[in-house]
DNA sequence: ACAAATTTTTAGCTTTGTCTAAAATTAAAT
DNA sequence: ATTTAATTTTAGACAAAGCTAAAAATTTGT
């Protein structure tokens, strides 16, 4: 499997949204930043090596073996995400152009080890769940952390209020996205929260917690 | 600079023992396994990019900035060599066609990250000196344990006599090749030597002394 | 339903890195 | 020193992956 196959694989996967979903040549070249016309040549290899599903005018979809070799390579993808922030202090945000290099370093032994070294982790450090060997992972939602049940935990992804005031707020309140979170108490008066951040409990109100998004997996 | 520029060089850089010393096309056909005629393409092309010195049946020399590049890989692989022995615990000698392949990601602040992550390592699990990120590195030279001087440590690489009953005598005093040894004292009369491996103190025979080879950096 | 707009494919060309076979150069041998 | 052997280069071809421009199919608008 070349390099560019596998970021095809991985172009198709995404744009199907993880089901699998028949995706347009059209689609796939703007995700690739490549043509129309590049995509029909590479689906078609795709085809022929029994990765995908290819009907010329009427898109392109993973087959069985496609869709366990994407999330083979996302499964890559995300623990080396984990082990550059875990590791090696890089921030939530610089990760993924590595990462994306990374991704295609071919041994199993050095993903499962891998895995292991950083304590089988089941998110990456944007809140995406990893899949498990056997490619099977829990999908991953964003909610506004005032929709998240008490004891659920996951990644601060974003914003829906983006003022200054806001994010001044949080950062003086060290909440800074990547940054997990477990919801431990919910006040039914006020709807305010109690909730656990980078070893920390802290009370937040319920406008805050209506204004931030996070991404947890069920 | 692509995968495949980055193998010529390096084949050239190792052919050349380090020594900027010209190598012939056929020399490094051999090393990359591949045919002369491509070296030759090869070449022309890393030497109109600056990376080497080509004259038509010849042979190719490294220029100064082909060096660099060398050393550059040469730094990652070793690093990453440290990496996958230390922190994912695998052994000396199967380490290396993963290095071959994570050698090539480009990020330099992965590398220095990876450097420090591992507590600045001087050599490879093959005790061969890592450049610093500068360039700038101790040759490695092999010598009988015997050879080594009081106060020097250096890493097991390869025994002369590799009969059964001395590799037996190794395995049960439980040194390996890969293991770090410090040559603590030498006793005059004898011969025997007293070293440091994996924390035990052990007394070590002049006939055992005379038949392994360790890895040192002046 | 049919013309227009959009999407997709085909055909042909380019680059990168490789190969084979033949020609050219250098080295070795008598 | 001249022939033979070995090495190296050139020329021409090929596969992968991409592109452009033109043709074909599909979708849309009325």
């Amino acid at each position: 499997m070349t390099l560019s196959e596998e970021d095809y694989i991985k172009a198709i996967y995404h744009l199907g949204k993880g089901e699998n979903t028949t995706v347009s040549t059209n689609a796939v070249a703007e995700q690739m930043d490549t043509k129309p016309s590049s995509v029909t040549d590479m689906v078609k290899k795709l085809s022929e090596k029994g990765l995908a599903n290819y009907k010329p005018y009427k898109g392109v979809s993973l087959t069985e073996y496609g869709q366990k070799t994407a999330l083979s390579i996302v499964r890559k993808h995300r623990l080396w995400e984990v082990f550059l922030v875990e590791k090696l202090d890089f921030s939530w945000d610089e990760v993924h152009e590595v990462a994306e290099q990374l991704e295609h370093i071919k041994s199993e032994k050095l993903v499962d080890r891998l895995d292991r070294h950083l304590g089988f982790p089941q998110v990456d450090p944007h809140g995406d769940p990893i899949p498990s060997k056997s490619g099977t992972f829990k999908k991953a939602i964003k909610k506004l952390l005032k929709e998240v049940p008490v004891g659920a935990n996951g990644i601060c992804v974003g914003v829906k209020d983006s003022s200054p005031p806001f994010l001044k707020f949080l950062d003086k309140n060290k909440i800074a996205l990547g940054d997990s979170i477990l919801v431990l108490e919910k006040e039914e008066f006020d709807g305010s929260l109690r909730i656990r951040i980078k070893g920390n409990e802290v009370h937040i109100s319920d406008q805050i917690a209506s204004n931030l998004y996070l991404k947890i997996t069920e």
